[in-house]
DNA sequence: GTCATCATGTAATCTGTTACATGATTTC
DNA sequence: GAAATCATGTAACAGATTACATGATGAC
């Protein structure tokens, strides 16, 4: 209450408070370890930085500490939402304006300085670009795979849609792949 | 030469070095604009940023600052790409295991924790998501027509190819808004 | 004439990454 | 029993953003 409550916090912290907002008591460890197999998939902090903003939450009042005492590991501090918390969670979810989408591709950047490189390593470049989507999007289907085995009611929650989002764009990615190789193959000539 | 020639360089001194590729002699400010309107659709550094690349450019050995006085302008510094610095560029450009995509959305994070917005709101997410892509690709197939119009050569040169992923993900992500959005009309609840 | 924008950048700050630590289990 | 991984983090550094400056020109 008399930190800083109110200010806008970096969008890392809307992460960890996002998961926080499911209810469970967590450790940075584990808020990491989460992230990792969820959000992670569109927004990947180191974990010093997870620890970072969890300090931070506090000072804001939007999450509350415990420190645990553990024999045979290392002391761990276990974190809670606060009130307040779900609050900021709550407004920023809802913003009017959020931020534009900060798209970044080193990919397109190679490709975009193409004319410095043979056409042959321009396909090689979006040959190994399509493989890593056509591997995400492996990942993707098996996730899914595994909820309808598992979990299917989870078919129907938010992060579903993210995976099918997930899925799509790497399809569409896998598409353009193809066509675009098939592109490179029609020309010749090139830098090398 | 002396200083850190062959260390990795960040990838922003990259995008800066692949315009000077181009060959033209440019200010800080000149690449600020080339880069705003082309690299910049999928990297896009601060200015400051794009300063203190130069800077570092130049102590690599990978351009030559020239300094150049103005009367009724600021002074300003041209650079200009030396072999060193295509040669860097090259390596970068063609090397084999490049890092991997560093895919960023805070709106996929907004959806993700849909559970703590009503319905409605997150509808009007979605929604707002669609409009901004639609916009994206509205400007994407201008810029082609004005192409396809102004300079049809360069309809087969490789910043082109970046701009028809452009449009190829922007089509996709619409067509995912609109099932989403139809998804979200069926089922009814929510926080709210 | 006032306000925005051009044409240059620099300084201060903050966000985020990589490297460092460390003892306990599990794996082979 | 050595090597990898789990379970915790912290410290040092680098990358990137926002704010600050400033005089000239163009738009209205």
């Amino acid at each position: 209450m008399i930190e800083t409550a109110g200010t806008k916090l970096p969008t890392t912290s809307y992460a960890v408070l996002g998961m926080l907002s499911f209810g469970q008591e967590l450790s940075g460890y584990d808020l990491m370890k989460a992230i990792e197999s969820s959000v992670g998939f569109f927004w990947s902090p180191a974990k010093s930085q997870v620890y970072a903003e969890l300090r931070r939450l506090v000072a804001a009042g939007y999450a509350t500490e415990r420190e645990v005492t553990q024999e045979t590991r290392p002391d761990k501090r276990l974190y809670v939402i606060t009130p307040a918390g779900e609050e900021a969670l709550g407004a920023w979810l809802t913003e009017d304006d959020p931020e534009p989408e900060a798209f970044r591709s080193t990919f397109l950047m190679r490709l975009f300085f193409g004319h410095r490189m043979s056409q042959e390593q321009v396909t090689r470049q979006v040959r190994a670009f399509r493989a890593y989507n056509e591997a995400m999007l492996a990942r993707f289907r098996g996730i899914e795979q595994q909820i309808r085995e598992q979990a299917p009611q989870q078919l129907h929650d938010y992060p579903h849609l993210t995976l099918t989002y997930g899925i799509a764009h790497s399809e569409a990615i896998l598409d353009w792949c193809d066509q675009t190789l098939k592109e490179l193959g029609k020309k010749k000539g090139g830098k090398g």
